[in-house]
DNA sequence: CGCTTTATGTAGTGTCTGCTACATGTGGTG
DNA sequence: CACCACATGTAGCAGACACTACATAAAGCG
């Protein structure tokens, strides 16, 4: 009680176990991966596991925070606020499309399918997380293309969700990042049209 | 043995049980429907249940093509081979869109998200039906636009996939429908540039 | 070295899963 | 009306699920 915080011994590693249940998740879903699957794939006992992390669906956060870090777009750089939208909306397409069907057994987005989890908590939990991407998205084209941006970022949002599908569904790289491209040519074509300099 | 068929003795309707599995699959999720559920909701105990269905995956499939029938979208209709594909199109899409949002708790494509089931019987039955519509917007787009007939199914098939999964995640009926109107306005533009009359 | 703290393994909890053996009762058929 | 096939209800199957009580062993601190 006296501030004095021990030392955590790690007795086995936890954010290894973190980037195990990582892929788990990712690759057959939330609800799809029982504890025996994780405390297998760990080496642990199940209170070992309940020690480090509590329950099922925390760690199923912890593995998604992860993969937000590690895996997930990096909407900052795509998004570059000095680069036209005909340019980089589709480079967001492309990329998502590139990073979803690059890895043959860690298809799709992770949070976009842990959004269809069957626990509601586990849902709740992709939710927030994918709603803060979808955010950024929607205020860069608030910045950018101040008219129709609710209609373009939910265009976005959409063709993002069936990218991650169909990659979960096993469409290949090659016809999924071709369908990435098409999206990219009819958006920069919208975009290009309507407004050749940024807006206002 | 001697060919005498015996009528059956309708103790319950078999195909309001199918109806009403239809409607719990659809809005639930194959996986996330048990038993207990269909029994429950059909006011029948589990031996019935198996006499008149088979199994869980049996009853599924038949829901599925019950979905297939009464509710999948009327591609003969939509894709009729005398109108421009610029006008075919972007009615396909609006209209999965108006089918997959239109009712509050039926939401997405049955089919197309039974995909996704964990069970592999329930989802190889799934892909099966799915690639039936797909096969047939295709077939479609290799008589009426040729050049580019697959990068351009496989961009309907995206959007399709996002539409449904944006239905099932609660996207409002107006987004989804402003969505699928925006994705068929780039179809159009794409099509009609490309080729005013039927190609060849 | 001894003590305390903490994670660990053994073994098991209750509940839910899809599914079924068996006896009963109902309904169509001869 | 009597028979018999069939579907039904009662009850329960084995297995998987997420999760935990308890005693033991290991590691940090004085």
């Amino acid at each position: 009680m006296n501030a004095k915080i021990r030392q955590r011994r790690p007795a086995f590693d936890r954010e290894a176990g973190v980037a195990i249940a990582q892929a788990l998740f990712h690759q057959r879903g939330y609800d799809a991966v029982s504890l025996a699957d994780l405390t297998e794939a760990m080496d642990i006992k199940p209170p070992s596991f309940y020690a480090a992390y509590g329950n099922k669906a925390a760690l199923f956060e912890r593995a998604m925070r992860r993969y937000a870090q590690e895996n997930a777009l990096p909407l900052d750089e795509l998004l570059a606020p000095d680069r036209h939208p005909a340019e980089t909306i589709p480079a967001l397409l492309l990329a998502a499309a590139e990073q979803y069907g690059r890895n043959s057994v860690l298809r799709g987005c992770m949070i976009t399918e842990g959004m269809r989890a069957d626990d509601p908590a586990a849902r709740l939990m992709a939710e927030k997380l994918a709603d803060g991407g979808l955010q950024a998205i929607r205020a860069y084209l608030d910045r950018v293309h101040p008219q129709g941006a609710q209609a373009m970022a939910d265009y976005i949002a959409v063709t993002l969700r069936g990218l991650s599908a169909s990659a979960c569904n096993g469409m290949s790289y090659e016809r999924l990042t071709e369908a990435a491209r098409t999206a990219g040519r009819f958006v920069a074509r919208e975009l290009e049209t309507d407004d050749p300099t940024t807006a206002s």
